[in-house]
DNA sequence: CCGGGGCTTCGGCGGCCGCCGAAGCATCCC
DNA sequence: GGGATGCTTCGGCGGCCGCCGAAGCCCCGG
C-alpha cells in the first residue's frame, strides 16, 4: 500500500518546526508573502523559499504573483481543518508548563482560524446560540434551528439559505478553549459579519482579534455576552 | 508561541514512514500486538517499540497489556480523524501511477475507517439513504431526517435516540472514492449492525472486509444495491 | 535603461534520528 | 524450574535533510 507513504510524506511536510511555523501564520485565512513567513518562521528568505516550494508542490499551500510578491495561502479548508486537528491533538497532551505572554492571552480571548472566530469569544457565541435554541452543537455536527435562521437574518448575517433541508454547521475544537465553537459555513459567514459590522478588526501582526467598543456593544445586545464572559479562567 | 512547536511534533510524529504504516495498520480500529505492528512496518520489533512508545507517550495511542501481550489501538477518534484527513489531502495531490494491485481492490471495495464502513460500499449506502430522504448530507455536515430514524429502528440499528433535536452524523470524505459517506456515531451504529447481522466480516489479515451471501441480500433489500454497483469504475 | 529589492537556485556543512545487533526483563507453558 | 516467546533498553552506525552564504533571475521604480 503505497498510500501509507504518501501519509508519511504529507505529515513530514507539516512535521518541520519551521514549515509548522508559516502553516501555524497562515491559519488566519491570510495570504503572506515569502518573506513575511520566513521571518514568522525565524529562517532566512531563501530557506523558506524551498519550504514554500515544496508545500505548495505537495498541495498543501497555493500561490499568486502580484508584482513582484509572491503571495502564499492554505490551499484549501480541508488543510485548514488537517492543523485544526493536529493543534487540538497537540494541545491535549503533553502541556510542560508553557509559559503564556500577554501575546498568548490576547490570542485566547479573540482569533481567526482560517475563515471563522475562534477563542473565548466564539466559545461565547456559540454557548449563548446554543442556550437559546438558535443552534445545536453535537461532537458529529451542528445545524440551525428556524429559531436560529430567523435570528442570522435579523443579525444581517448571509448564509447560503437552505436549498433544501437544515442549514448545518460544523463543530471545531477550540484548541486554547477545549471548547466547541461554531465553523463551517455558518461560521464563516457569522464571521465575515462582524468584521462588516466593525465589531472586530486584526491586531497589528498577528492572527488575534480586537473586539471594538461598537463590537462589546453589538455582542453584548446580540448573544447577552458580557466583558466577564472573555476574561481568562483565574 | 509554542504551541507551534507541539504541531511540528506531533505531525513529525506522524510523518515518520515507519510510524505512519503503524498507524495506518491501525486505522481499522482494532488493537494489534507490537510484533504484528512491526511487521505491518516492516522493521524490527525493537525498531517499532521505540516508535510506539514515542506514539503512546504522545497521546496518539493506547496501548493496554494483556498476558505476554501489549495491545496497541489509536487513542481516541480524534486521532483516527486526523489520520482521515491526511489521508485524503495526501491522496488528492500527487498520484503517481501508484499500481494497485488485488489487495487494493478488496480494500476499495469495502472496509473499516476506524469504527465504521468506507469504501465503494459505505459510499453506495451513503447515497441510498440520501436519494431515499433518510438522511442529509453536506460538506458541513449530516442529519437523519424522521424517515430515517424510522427505517434505522427498522433495521436494528442501535443509534442513540435524538435527545433534544436531530441525530447528526458526520461526513467522511473517503479517500479512494473521494466521495462522501457516514462517520460519526451513526456510522459506527451501521457498522456494528451489519457485522452483527453477519453481512461483512474482515478478510484475513487487513482492513478490507468481505461481503457475506447474506449481506449481498441484505445490502440489496435495505439499501437497493446491486453488486455491479460495488464494481470499481473502469 | 539602470539600480534595487524580493525571490530563487546551488553547494556544502552539520546535526538529528531511524535503523539494527546484542543483551536484559517479563510472562507463559510444560 | 527450565525454556521459549514477546517486548524493551542500550550503543553505535549511517543517511537524510534543514540550514545558511553566495550568486543569479525577475519585476518594479525612477
Amino acid at each position: 500500500m503505497s498510500s501509507n507513504a504518501a501519509l508519511a510524506e504529507t505529515a513530514a511536510l507539516i512535521g518541520d518546526p519551521a514549515r509548522a511555523a508559516m502553516l501555524a501564520a497562515l491559519m488566519d485565512g491570510r495570504a503572506l508573502t515569502a518573506g513575511e513567513l520566513a521571518s514568522a518562521a525565524g529562517i532566512t528568505p531563501q530557506t523558506a523559499s524551498g519550504h514554500l516550494g515544496r508545500l505548495t508542490e505537495a498541495g498543501l499551500l497555493a500561490m499568486e504573483r502580484q508584482g513582484r510578491h509572491r503571495y502564499h495561502r492554505l490551499a484549501s479548508p480541508a488543510v485548514a481543518r488537517l492543523i485544526e486537528g493536529l493543534l487540538e491533538l497537540a494541545a491535549a497532551r503533553p502541556r510542560r508548563a508553557v509559559a503564556t505572554g500577554p501575546r498568548d492571552a490576547a490570542l485566547r480571548q479573540a482569533r481567526t482560524c482560517y475563515d471563522h472566530l475562534a477563542g473565548r469569544l466564539a466559545v461565547a457565541i456559540a454557548d449563548a446560540m446554543t442556550a437559546r435554541g438558535q443552534i445545536e452543537l453535537t461532537a458529529d455536527g451542528g445545524a440551525v434551528t428556524p429559531a436560529g435562521e430567523a435570528f442570522l437574518v435579523g443579525l444581517g448575517v448571509a448564509a447560503a439559505p437552505t436549498r433544501r433541508g437544515r442549514l448545518f454547521c460544523r463543530p471545531c475544537l477550540d484548541w486554547s478553549e477545549r471548547r466547541p465553537h461554531v465553523a463551517g459555513v455558518l461560521g464563516a459567514a457569522l464571521c465575515t459579519r462582524c468584521f462588516a459590522l466593525g465589531w472586530v478588526r486584526r491586531r497589528a501582526g498577528g492572527r488575534a482579534l480586537e473586539i471594538t467598543p461598537a463590537g462589546w456593544a453589538g455582542f453584548r445586545d446580540a448573544f447577552g455576552i458580557a466583558p466577564e464572559d472573555l476574561r481568562g479562567p483565574a
